[in-house]
DNA sequence: GGATGTGAATGCATTCACAGCA
DNA sequence: TGCTGTGAATGCATTCACATCC
């Protein structure tokens, strides 16, 4: 869709979203501008880390005043390509499938879920939060008429791997996945897994080694 | 409560806990052995990663076999401190809090939700999978009388912090936190949070620069 | 022969520190 | 003076490559 931008690093990616996040806030209490080191105190960043992270994506601030709050939110949305609204599918509505369906956070970050599929005839027809819960069957044509290029995957890990396949073959080019698997997929295809049971473990060992 | 082990970069511990699923699921199709690079293989990771991981906490594997798989599942979990089960509780039921109620995914790796909590007068006193939604009030006496050290927060980014100051004046070392708000905390606590719309903000991200 | 464990080398990301601009 | 943008220096993590052991 466009120019390959030069190598950013991820983790000034990662941090991208989270400047953002606090942008907004500032925004909200009508805050005109920032300096580096207020957003990174927010963030518990140093001002150097903030200033290199928005400087891989031009030059926002001003000497002596900081960056404009608005500007940089609106900046941040064209990078992040949340500037325009992203069409989105849910696939497996057990639990945590079904939260996220219902979930309001979506919409005003620029992602609209627009369709639910499942592989259980029990689920298949149930409408959550506006949407019909459809057949696997299904999922080619919705993602090709919707032009639906993103999907979140909240399946059993035993069929992980498969669904992922299924989404990249009929288009989807990023994947969200709350299964416990790790998939491997084309250079060209994007994941972020979250595993929450990982996140747990992650804590109990920390609290463990920490006294 | 023991030793503090020497520096182990945050990464190595990150991928402790896919080894440690990978290792599961080669476990249940009878897996004896293991080499550092059928299992980087599974996790799309080098050998030499998951030789200089696994090393960092000891010495585990034979030359020229392996890795016994059931002995490294069984040390991996004494590293994380999920040989034993933790207490946990969840604050806040909204879409996502009630899907970790009902989540199954727990208990097998060592977490037991014991305690739910709630500050809308609506929700509290109803059952969610066994358990009954709790005013704030009852936090204190709850996580000390079960011993609780960790917890899981989905409340609006708008009282996380709040929240989070709470839970830790009652002894809560660990939080694991949706709430899309970042949390500033005492050294001697650890937070993990999963933002999710931020994390469908990196796909975007992702999907928008790779053609 | 086949695989581990590990110093040494490389590659990244963060931090420093300062020139330059408002 | 206050704060940005950025080369240079530092600090970590990953990868290499090989001695070592079953």
């Amino acid at each position: 869709m466009n120019d390959h931008r030069p190598d950013i690093p991820t983790p000034a990616v990662r941090r991208l979203s989270l400047y953002l996040r606090e942008l907004e806030g500032l925004s909200a209490q009508n805050t005109q501008t920032v300096s580096s080191s207020t957003l990174g105190d927010l963030l518990g960043l140093t001002d150097a880390q903030v200033r290199k992270d928005l400087a891989y994506f031009g030059q926002f601030g001003r000497p002596g005043v900081g960056y404009q709050v608005s500007e940089m939110i609106e900046k941040i949305r064209q990078i992040l390509g949340t500037d325009k609204v992203s069409p989105a599918l849910i696939v497996g509505l057990g639990n945590i499938g079904m939260a996220l369906a219902m979930f309001e956070g979506f919409r005003p970050k620029g992602f609209d879920i627009l369709a639910l599929f499942d592989a259980d005839p029990e689920k298949i027809g149930r409408v959550v939060n506006g949407l019909t819960i459809h057949s696997m069957d299904e999922l080619a044509e919705t993602v090709e008429r919707k032009q639906i290029k993103l999907g979140i995957m909240a399946v059993p890990g035993s069929v992980a791997k498969d669904v992922a396949k299924e989404l990249i073959s009929v288009g989807i080019r990023g994947i969200l996945n709350f299964a416990p698997a790790s998939l491997d997929v084309p250079d060209d295809i994007t994941v972020r897994s979250l595993d929450v049971a990982a996140e747990m473990e992650q804590l109990s060992f920390k609290v463990q080694w920490s006294d």
